[in-house]
This record gives C-alpha cells, structure tokens and sequence, in this order.
RNA sequence: GGAGACGUGGCCGAGUCAGGUUGAAGGCGCUUCCCUGCUAAGGAAGUAACGGUGGAAGCCGUUCGUGGGUUCAAAUCCCACCGUCUCCGCCA
C-alpha cells in the first residue's frame, strides 16, 4: 500500500510514479477527494464525539451527587447528537471503504533508480555469467523433460494424470536431486538467515498483506470450505510473521529463510513456454527475506542477490542478471532484480530468482514496524514501517532443468556439480 | 467433532456477576535524575499506539482480542467472529 499522506501531501510525485509503470491516475484523483471528504467528517465525528463524552461525565456527576431528576436534559441533547453521529459515521465509513478498497488495488512506487521501459522488453540487462551459444554440445542441446523420461527421473505424464498438466512428478534420483537442491539452498544462507517452516494456508488478509490480494485473486487457489489460501511463495507467511508487531530497531535486520512449496494457478498460461517443468502449478523454493531500516535496505537487496547469484553459479550454470525496468515491476516492488539461468535444452533464459525491495509497501499493509533508536527523547521516538525484501534463495524446478541440460552427458549421465555432491551422498552422476 | 473456561498496557496482574473523573490499581521491567567513594541498597519522576490540532507545552478523539448491538455513558451488559487453555472423541 502507498502512503495515504504522501498522496495527501505531494499527489503530483505519486502520481508521476504510478503512470511510469502505465497505469492510470485517475483511482488517485478519486482517492484524493475522497481522502479530503472523509478528513473533513472526521474532524466533525470528533468534535461530537467529545461533546457526548463531555455530557456523559456530567450526567455521571449528578447521579453520584443524587441529582437524578436533573439529567433528563442532559441525556435527551446526547441522545439527540447520538442519532446524528451515527448517520454521519455511516458517512465516514464509505468513505474509508472506498479509499481502501482503491488503495489496495494501487501498485508500489518504483525506485527513482529504478529503469524506465514500456515492457518486459526494456529490463536492463546488467550481467551475464558463462553464456557462449556456440559452446554447447548436442546433448546439452536436449530438453529435460527427453532427458528426464530417458532417465525415469521426471514423469511429467503420470503427474498430469494425477493432477492435470503443469504438475510435476520427480522419481528417484531425480526426487533426490530436487530434495539436495532445497538443502543446498537453505544451508548456505544458514550463517545470517534464521530458518523457517511457515504454514502453506493462510488466511485472507495474510494474502493480502503482500499484495497478492485483492488484485490477483484469479492467480491464486482457494481453499473455500475453509477460507484458506494456499500460498504462492513463502514471501507472503514471512512477511505476517511480524504483522501488527513494532520491532526495536536494534534487532533489525531480521533476516529469514523457508523452504515451502509454492502454488500457483497460472490461469491462462499454456504452451511451448510451459513445457515440462518451465512452469509449475506447485513447486518447492527455498526463500530468502528480510525486515530492515530504510537505511539497511539497499545493503539487504545487495545481500540476497549476491547470496542468490552465487547459488545459481556455485552449480555451475550460465546465468544472467535483469535490472527490471518500471513497467515491468511486479505489483509491491520498487525495485527488482531477475536471476535468468540458461537452460541450452529448452534454449530459454529461465528466470530463477526475483530480488526485490519493496519499502514500506507491504510493512504498511501488514502493519510492521519499528522504534528507532533515540539519540535525544524529542526526536525520532516515532514508530515507523519497517522495509521488506524477498527474494528466492533457490526455486527447485527451473533450476533442477537447467542443472540436468547443463550437465548432460554425451554417455546420457548426468553430472553432479561438486557444490551438490553432499546433498548426493557423494554421487558425482545421476543416471 | 462434543463440553467448559478464558482473552486488560513491554510483562505479570486488579477491575467485569452492582455500567459513570479507570487509558485503566498494584507489581515487575525499562529510562532519567538524586543519594551513596565505584559493583549492593535507597529516594524522586517518567514510561502504549494511532489519528487530529498547535511553534511548543498541550488539547481533542480512538483503542482493554476483532467487529457489531444496547445505553446519555461500556474494559464492564448482549451477539457474532478470531485466538488460547482444559476435558472427551478422533488422528500422522
């Protein structure tokens, strides 16, 4: 959510943001009438509210000092303010519901640095690791949905049979190449990053503090009977786990990982980008998150990204990194960086993280936030919303397809990356 | 799933079954100051969040799990929801 009083205050800044990703202004507009309109019947409700209270007291008194007959005024003018303050709360109310429900539904506000574009076409490619289209052999040059029926180690067919198409079914080594993947992920980030193991349902406003609700209902599943949301990314438990809480700024940053599955409906989405395990309707990632200072915030994105390229490289995958241009800003970020792993048997740049800040975007929804440390008792005693940073420490299909086309074998084998081989039980091949 | 109990400030804990200077006694913790030749002990004051207004001190409003209702007035009465605990049942 954006700042209500930052639209109050400076609505040209907001707006000129909003429209960089190329989005309409015009829900602003709205919310900044609206916004004045309720400002004003809230200063009325308050005058009256005090009054009442002022009458009540009386009315108080006199009964303590036996006056009884004499509150039968007093208690007709409350009365009468009552009715009125009732009819004219109804008011505020709309209102505040209305400016909520639009604000809700408004996206971040990209970084100042943050790239400009039209499309996903404009992100700005900042980096490029052990990428040579020419250097890759026929058999790297084979997709890991061949490679994986070959080796009975994915078995995209019975998955689907089970659970429709886009589900995944790993077997055997190839289950146990998904399952090294996540320890892998989780135990180099063990040194900083407290381990987590959030629920996978959640409720509605836990959906909603991320900004995965209201707006992308249809992205989502829905778990009706029960209210509950299966969650798309840990992103959305990790960044509740603190909601309505207001943290020292001494324990900032807190930093968090989880490994969970992830569930996606990816309404719409099917064809040749979807082949085999490009997308996935559930899937395992080891998250990265952190709660930090406004000033913390550009050494944690630093952070998660570097923690997650190197987990990309140590595997020994050519990869890239995006600097995402505005347009293409996911909904709660002012910031983000892609990870893109090459996957030469699909001949596609797969993207394996997204590293993003989000300021107080999400803390102003979930409501987190912290006690700066005081210098001096008059200032900065203040609360203020924490900033919020995610990003995907190892997400195990795209990487699991890109590894095995990357290291196929001529002999049909696949390679285990040394970094890997712990989680193998030593086993330097699949296959 | 059935039955019952409970939910108060950073924490503990009064107040609820007689609704009225109770934003909330008391204690702990914390902060500042004083005293004591340092660590112990003692004394004084302060110590919620949010919104509004003001240069500031302050003033006004809201919040006693959440949301509604009753009332001139609700932490206190009524309803719904959420959560916690106990017993029974079931279960990995």
């Amino acid at each position: 959510m954006i700042d209500l009083h930052l639209l109050r205050t400076q609505p040209d800044t907001v707006k000129a943001a909003i429209a960089r990703r190329g989005e309409s202004t015009t829900a602003l507009d709205e919310t900044i009438s609206c916004d004045r309109q309720h400002r004003q019947i809230l200063g009325k409700i308050n005058e009256m509210r005090s009054e009442i209270n002022r009458i009540s007291a009386s009315v108080g008194s006199l009964h303590r000092d036996g006056r009884h007959n004499e509150t039968a005024e007093l208690k007709a003018r409350s009365r009468e303010l009552g009715n009125r303050l009732t009819e004219i709360t109804a008011e505020a109310d709309e209102l505040a519901a209305q400016i909520s429900r639009t604000l809700l539904k408004i996206p971040n506000l990209p970084a100042d640095d943050c790239p400009s574009g039209a499309s996903a076409d404009d992100n700005v490619v900042t980096k490029v690791v052990g990428y040579d289209t020419d250097s890759y052999t026929e058999c790297q040059r084979m997709p890991h949905w061949e490679i994986g029926e070959a080796l009975g180690i994915l078995d995209m067919n019975r998955a689907a049979r089970m659970s429709g198409s886009m589900f995944a079914m790993y077997r055997g080594e190839g289950a146990r190449l998904a399952r090294a993947l996540i320890e892998y992920g989780l135990d180099r980030n063990r040194d900083l990053y407290e381990e987590i193991r959030p629920p996978t349902l959640v409720r509605t406003e836990v959906m909603t503090s991320t900004g995965h609700l209201p707006k992308f209902v249809d992205d989502a599943y829905h778990i009706e009977r029960d209210n509950l949301w299966p969650i798309p990314t840990a992103e959305v438990p990790l960044t509740s786990l603190l909601s309505g809480e207001i943290v020292d700024e001494a324990d900032l940053p807190v930093r968090l990982m989880a490994h969970t599955s992830c569930f996606r409906r990816e309404a719409g989405s099917a064809g040749s980008k979807t082949r085999g395990l490009l997308r996935v309707h559930e899937f395992d990632k080891v998250e990265l998150y952190g709660f930090c200072t406004p000033a913390q915030a550009a050494d944690i994105h630093a952070e998660i990204l570097g923690r997650a390229e190197q987990a990309i490289a140590d595997l020994g995958l050519a990869y890239r990194i995006l600097d995402l241009c505005d347009a293409d800003l996911g909904e709660a970020s002012a910031r983000t960086f892609d990870i893109e792993a090459y996957a030469p048997g699909a001949d596609q740049w797969l993207e394996v993280s997204s590293v993003s800040w989000c300021r107080a975007y999400q803390a102003r929804r979930a409501n987190i936030r912290y006690r700066p440390r005081s210098t001096r008792p008059t200032e900065g005693k203040r609360t203020q919303m924490v900033h919020t940073l995610n990003g995907s420490g190892l997400a195990v299909p795209r990487v699991w397809a890109a590894l095995v086309e990357t290291h196929h074998q001529p002999d049909g084998r696949i390679a285990v990356p040394e970094a890997l081989q712990p989680y193998m039980g030593g086993a330097t091949a699949i296959g």
